[in-house]
DNA sequence: CTTGATTGCATGGTGAAACACCTATTCTCT
DNA sequence: AGAGAATAGGTGTTTCACCATGCAATCAAG
């Protein structure tokens, strides 16, 4: 189905703008497939599960704020309240950071980690789901486009001064 | 700038979950982009200008808020507040639809078409600048793989009775 | 060492989103 | 025509995101 069809559109699109519609319009898909799969049947939010798989991923004595924002897929998110969240539900802890004491150290817990790791294998089936359309050859193709389209993108963004 | 290396993991990555990601983090980019260039200057959001695009290509007596939704990239949109945010702008109206009398019609007023037709230029200008690093039929394979993703998981979506 | 600048984080307040619920109107079927 | 189902959309409430502010710790320069 195409993106005029199902936005229902009748106007022809600007070639830019359909990419940037599809690339849109796929996220939400994509997004949505995860949501109602994976995050909503076990009360999470996709930023928390992104902590916990950072944490899970990192070193054993955490990191700090600073380093979950940089590895998150959305580079504005409110860390210190996503972590707040997932202490709250005991999924995490903070740790005193000796090396510099202005930052705590985030921890994943036990907890934690049997939460991640009992979602892990969904999220497995679903990434395979997202990938099982493509062929290895198409799947290069995609990523290599999207990477053009992000590096034309950060050195624009980075022309007018925005980190 | 590899996935790998713009979010820092060390691990590999699965094919999917690189597509995954690939996927939300471009439209991060893309949706900065009009974010900074576009929305924010204007104090706009991105759904709201997006109500204003779909009202100005409609009829003359406008449409339907479920007319709207279902025009809309992002399908749960809470679409009465949308249009009361834009209606307390002047930028919209809201007129009796004697056909149906539970729903009234919602319509771009001059104040909404000159707004939109100001932001008109630069909104071409940035879907140039998404399309200039394409070439034309790069442009075409990636909308086509995109494509291939949203049916499939409109398929996948449709066979669990999500609408 | 001490002063000023910078970094890292927490928090307060405002506004919007997400969820459900409620009302009014229309449709359908007998 | 009338009762129940379905549709359209408004509203209430909680949660969350975003902005700015403030504080503590560190760094840099003299």
């Amino acid at each position: 189905m195409h993106i005029q069809e199902e936005l229902q559109i009748t106007k022809p699109l600007e070639p830019g703008h359909e990419v940037a519609l599809a690339l849109l319009l796929t996220r939400e898909y994509v997004a949505r497939l995860f949501e109602e799969g994976l995050y909503e049947p076990e009360g999470l939010s996709d930023q928390q599960f992104n902590v916990l798989r950072i944490l899970k991923g990192g070193p054993k004595d955490g990191y700090l704020v600073k380093d979950i924002r940089c590895r998150m897929i959305y580079r504005f998110a409110d860390v210190p309240r996503l972590v707040n969240r997932l202490e709250a539900r005991g999924l995490v802890k903070r740790c005193e950071n000796p090396a510099d004491r202005r930052g705590s150290r985030v921890q994943i817990t036990a907890k934690g980690l049997a939460l991640e790791a009992k979602m892990h294998g969904r999220h497995q089936a679903l990434c395979q789901q997202v990938d099982r359309c493509l062929q290895a050859e198409e799947r290069v193709t995609l990523l290599a486009l999207l990477e053009r389209l992000r590096n034309d993108h950060r050195s624009q963004l980075e022309a007018l001064g925005k980190p």
